[in-house]
DNA sequence: ATGAAAGCGCTAACAA
DNA sequence: TTGTTAGCGCTTTCAT
């Protein structure tokens, strides 16, 4: 395992003093040697195939170019591209992310945040905010840096990048409203979570405004199980049944199509349905999905943006990068019968 | 940032040596203290919220606790399920996994390696396997300890967790064979994949078998749109056409839906189609999809398993872990016309 | 422009 | 059982 040479080796071979080669070696002190020094010290590395041990630097800087990412589980298919985003921005950085899944478990959380905190991360960026989320502000009071993700914490001060979901919303409505739907139902995401109380306050104001019949209906879960049960309940009631549902995201949406197929209802034809995210492959579900695209790979790279800048110049630059979305309309939605 | 406490400060507050600290807070020295001194130790590291800084640790014992986990794209949707397998395995062991994507580039997969030796990781685990991987070759010589899991590299001996494709080809021309189809063709995966190779090959040795006019068809990548543009090829050329195919992945087989949905063609009633891997949310598609479910997780988790052997005990454990596959049958197939 | 020397925080071999 | 000492590989201040 690892590299052999070390910066004594390389000084030994170009004849020079350690340090000199450590600065040699460094963009931002190279200046300050020679240049006809700089050229054998780089020949001397070359030759033992030097690579400098990250591990001896970050404990003489007290920096580990590595941030932690803490999401709620990898397989929901939002992360990936969050990720990757992350990802797109940080390694021409030479920084590396490490990414932890909680399973929705703050306890899990606490454990891998401290475990990161061990192992000297530079910073953290959460996609796990929701109200009541104590990580992040004994994060802040810690004063580790960090920046919030897709959702942000309410009340705790680090930047965000989200998507602007309430447009997201209010675009649904609009593409609802003009099939001619009135009576609409949103299935909300779960409490505690600003995307799923962005999107809730947003759907009965806009339906206020387009004089729509809106009813919010709370979920367990922003997951196809929940989805299918809330919906199950919903279709099971007395009273008319909704023309239409706006789900809190497209887990929720592809469980309201479960409960619509084993209800013998068919969608758009009876009841019509718009998710949230446009999730990979929600084009080639059955039918293809009508859903708001959040730019989540731009989500990420925006939120390790930040999140740079705070390490590196202590910049905070702004407090919430909100991204617009996109309606996707696919065949999920259509005239009112 | 970061803990501030050093095992200094709690030696001065307990009355002990630094020496004394760090073995009373070691699992594995903690024996050779005095129980008493060792209680002491940890109340005084409480006290100062003392946490052991693993940089500094990392480069006394030369060691990181780090994995890097080298794969193609995160968002190809069979990867988060091998990660969080990993995951699953290195955690509770104290391990954590830089993941990094590779984008199929060979040169991008050298420098995320190198920069990964770097940062000192103790070994790798490699999702890009395939019949050139020089990356791997070179690993070993270097005495880097790895594993390969899902693909291997033929030729380079690190062990390897991989599913049993061989069966998947032979259940899935099984099922076919039973519902009446004998003329069936292979979209064989790109080469170079052992993946690619294993399942072309039982899939002419087992249509030989049972008596299938079998014919392979080799796609570019296993993407949506190569399975697409294949297929199109395929509809297009004069002769009778095929009255299945099997895919050599789940996102190729797709491709295959949106062949035969341009040219006017149903599945299964016109072409019968079966994929390979389940991916999440195969059983949404329209229709959902027949495939091969393969282990991911568990593939995951028995490559870190490999790796850790090798890491902790230098036990070459199995050289190669086949796990068995399930056909998951669901609608995209269907008795010949 | 370069050398000398100290030290980041920890562990481990040796001594007592 | 505990203290002493040395040093992992690097950066950086201070001299020169």
């Amino acid at each position: 395992m690892s590299s052999r040479a070390t910066i004594a080796d390389v000084a030994r071979l170009a004849g020079v003093h350690p340090g000199t080669v450590s600065r040699a070696l460094n963009r931002k002190t190279e200046s300050q040697v020679n240049p006809e020094t700089v050229g054998r010290v780089r020949s001397a590395a070359k030759q033992l195939g030097y690579t400098p041990n990250s591990i001896a630097r970050g404990l003489r800087t007290s920096s580990s170019m590595t941030v932690g990412v803490i999401i709620p589980d990898l397989t929901n298919p939002i992360f990936p591209p969050i990720v990757r985003g992350i990802d797109s921005h940080l390694a021409p950085l030479g920084y590396s992310a490490v990414v932890v899944n909680t399973d929705g478990s703050d306890q899990a959380e606490r454990l891998l945040f401290e475990s990161l905190v061990q192992r000297q991360v530079d910073g953290f960026i959460f996609a796990t905010g929701h109200s009541g989320h104590s990580i992040a502000g004994e994060a802040y009071e810690r004063g580790i840096r960090a920046v919030m993700v897709n959702r942000d914490s309410r009340g705790v001060p680090f930047p965000a990048a989200v998507g602007d979901d309430a447009q997201g919303i209010r675009e649904s409505l609009h593409h609802l409203w003009n099939l001619g739907h009135r009576r609409i139902v949103h299935l909300a995401g779960p409490p505690g979570f600003s995307t799923s109380q962005i999107r809730a306050e947003s759907f009965v104001s806009e339906c206020a405004v387009l004089g729509i019949q809106g009813e919010v209906v709370q979920t367990a879960a922003y997951s196809v199980e929940a989805g299918q049960a809330t919906m199950d309940l919903i279709l099971e009631r007395p009273g008319p049944r909704p023309s239409a549902v706006v789900a809190g995201n497209d887990l929720l949406a592809l469980g309201v199509y479960h409960s619509l197929r084993t209800h013998g209802l068919r969608c758009p034809d009876d009841v019509s349905v718009v998710g949230f995210n446009d999730m990979p492959f929600a084009g080639d579900f059955q039918p293809p999905m009508t859903t708001v695209r959040a730019p989540h790979f731009e989500l990420g790279a925006e939120a390790a943006r930040l999140l740079v800048n705070q390490i590196e110049h202590s910049i905070l630059t702004a407090l919430r990068v909100v991204l617009p979305v996109e309606l996707i309309v696919r065949a999920s939605t259509g005239p009112v019968a």
